[in-house]
DNA sequence: CGACATATTGAGATCCATCAACCAATGTGG
DNA sequence: CCACATTGGTTGATGGATCTCAATATGTCG
């Protein structure tokens, strides 16, 4: 993984570790673990993005449509947090569906209760704004291997920095992911 | 432009005219007014992005070297803010170079005197989170324009959403900027 | 004017998408 | 437990979009 996002993962870890108790307590109080069946839909195109989710276990996808074919955008794992960040940041429809690969089982925190807390304990508007830069770096590092690499370079780094999506999700949706088509990755992985 | 952008500029707007005297005596006095001759690096890679530039008058470009290109990430305006985002959050080298493409004029703000200005007046930080939402939208706006849509449609949205980027940058920018070639871009120009 | 940056045009090569056929594994209803 | 559908993946043929290299044109400024 880029080694800019581990170093930033790290420093979260350490601000977390200096909340006092009430801020945690309040993350507590205002986080509510569900679950959510293998193929269903925890957030819906159209809707707000009202919930982060982070995940507890299992795999989910965010994806949306285009000219009728579904383009994966990000792919989450255990401790990832999953939302969908325009609908979420502007409380907006939302165009992107989030989609449960796997059974999964997420702590969830509805977006009031979250801006509620922050009022009432300023040290976790760090910890939005880390969350966010953190999320900021993410999407241009993405962005950054979108453009300068050619999908066999591309699939490269994915298998290197983080094999265990190969691992666990259907190709189909990593080709969508990788942007490119599902034949294309065949290939790529055939080849030696 | 993007609907999302400009609803959310306008709320940044709302909420910098709701800011306390105070507060904005607060920008007022770490900021500091700076020019910048045309074909001048306001910020080279290997640098440490330490500032962020607020341009009041000119053009800049923000690129990076892929195997000796210039790759142009990003083009600023009268208006926009300049930086080096992953550099500037995390306060680590750059990758990134900012050039004055006309001679510029910008407000800098030092990183270090905005971090204190938001320990004491604490309106700073929900703005500072409202930048880096902004930044973070605009991000995957861009990321998707570069997945979903072939070099002519992106052309075209250019024209549509940011003519003004066309007629005052050169032609070389814009193409690698929409991440195509410039003969490609010269090709486009001319059909029709 | 001459020099250097900027843009256009042409020809060929390359990457990748698309369409279509096929295959293997898994699941399901009768 | 068999026949068949479904899902996920492979392979081949073809075409289109875009890149690269090279030559030429246009513009601009000292």
């Amino acid at each position: 993984m880029n080694p800019d996002l581990v170093l930033y993962d790290s420093r979260i870890q350490q601000y977390v570790a200096t909340l006092d108790i009430a801020a945690l307590e309040a993350l507590e109080s205002i986080t509510e673990t569900k679950t959510y069946p293998k193929g269903s839909l925890m957030l819906k195109a159209g809707q707000i993005c009202r919930n982060s989710f982070e995940l507890v276990s299992g795999i989910a996808r965010k994806y949306h449509l285009h000219n009728g074919a579904e383009i994966t955008n990000e792919i989450y794992f255990e401790h990832d947090l999953a939302l969908s960040f325009g609908s979420y940041a502007l409380q907006r429809p939302s165009e992107e569906y989030i989609e449960a690969l796997t059974d999964v089982t997420a702590r969830v925190i509805h977006y009031d209760s979250f801006q509620k807390a922050k009022e009432e304990h300023p040290m976790l508007r760090q910890l939005d704004l880390m969350l966010l830069e953190y999320y900021g770096i993410w999407v241009e590092d993405r962005m950054n291997q979108m453009r300068r690499y050619s999908a066999t370079e591309r699939y490269k780094q994915l298998l290197e920095h983080t094999p265990h999506i190969i691992k666990s999700v259907p190709l189909t949706y990593i080709a969508s992911y990788l942007g490119i088509s599902l034949e294309t990755l065949s290939r790529i992985r055939s080849r030696r």
